[in-house]
DNA sequence: CGAATAACCTGTGAGC
DNA sequence: TGCTCACAGGTTATTC
């Protein structure tokens, strides 16, 4: 389940493996995969065809690649229209569930879930978007300048993670305790801090001792400066692992798995004991999903909200 | 506007 | 063996 750790690794491989090459040829295979993409497959295909992928680029779970389109058609050529100056387009791509960007050798067999394939100008590997689940998709969308910092426009709403260098702690605690709901929701509402997801969560509440119903309106400012500096510090950790996997669905741009799911503490750790105190891992149902958490580090509060 | 929830998907594995 | 069903869950749209 990709999430911040997990999309930063992807995003250095494809930096490392497909940035500065000339795509040649794009095959959309499913529509589903460019579903956000509203002009539709073809304009996905001809807009990217001929642009140089310029850099790899991350906020939260999103990454997107810049591209420069000298040599593409564009999509305003496509409907006639005036081209923006300075306007400058980007691919975005989201995981979702189950996505993969993998670094192909054209001779390698497709894949079961094979979305969308980039050739390259050059003949090497291919870049390949495969997915089983389709959460994910791939589409693009114009740039602007923000605080110096070009962003996509439809991610405009996602805030900074935790581990960016100018991830604002004050206001990010602010805008939490001014929520009236838990503060494991809090966490994964990708306005107010963005990259972490349901693993992540449920171990910076760990190591934080703090119960994921924990009203955030009446949260001190040291617990969520501390939740969030584990969230920080738990997903600094699992980069440095490669990322977390439980099965074969999430791998880097070469195919494989990071191995950081042997280092959590409670998540999926269901009956198992608590490594710092031994007491039984609990689950509890959330959202759709499970929460998990050790009883006695993470005692219910009387004034849970569930 | 804030909060909560449904919907989108497919493969896996438990239980019968 | 084969079937059903719960479960995995990030994001957006919708509703209140």
């Amino acid at each position: 389940m990709p999430e911040l750790p997990e999309v930063e690794v992807v995003r250095r491989g494809v930096a490392e493996h497909a940035v500065g090459r000339r795509v040649s040829e794009v095959e959309v295979l499913h529509p589903r995969a460019v579903r956000r993409h509203l002009p539709g497959p073809a304009d996905f295909e001809g807009r990217l065809t001929g642009a140089v992928l310029a850099a790899a680029r991350r906020r939260g779970k999103y990454l997107w690649l810049e591209l420069d389109e000298a040599d593409s058609v564009t999509g305003s050529e496509l409907a006639g229209t005036a081209v923006q100056a300075d306007a400058t387009t980007a691919m975005l791509v989201h995981l979702g569930m189950s996505g993969q960007l993998l670094v192909k050798d054209g001779a390698a067999p497709d894949e079961k879930h094979l979305r969308v394939r980039f050739r390259f100008a050059d003949g090497g590997p291919e870049l390949r978007f495969v997915d089983q689940r389709t959460f994910g998709g791939l589409f693009l969308a114009e740039t602007v300048t923000v605080d110096g910092e070009s962003l996509p426009v439809p991610l405009s709403h996602i805030g900074r993670d935790p581990m960016d260098p100018r991830f604002d702690l004050d206001a990010a605690v602010s805008a939490i305790q001014r929520r009236r709901t838990g503060i494991k929701r809090a966490l994964l509402d990708q306005t107010l801090v963005s990259g972490v997801g349901n693993i992540y969560a449920d171990e910076a509440l760990w190591r934080a001792g703090l119960h994921w119903a924990y009203p955030t309106s009446v949260l001190s400012a040291a617990d969520c400066r501390r939740v969030l500096d584990e969230a920080a510090r738990v997903m600094r950790a699992a980069l440095a692992a490669g990322g977390t996997s439980f099965d074969a669905l999430y791998v880097n741009v070469n195919g494989q798995s990071g191995y950081f799911d042997r280092t959590l503490a409670v998540y999926g750790q269901e009956d198992r004991p608590c490594r710092r105190c031994g007491a039984a891992v609990r689950r509890d149902p959330f959202m759709n999903r499970s929460s998990f958490s050790c009883p006695a580090c993470q005692p219910v509060p009387a004034d849970a909200h569930f």
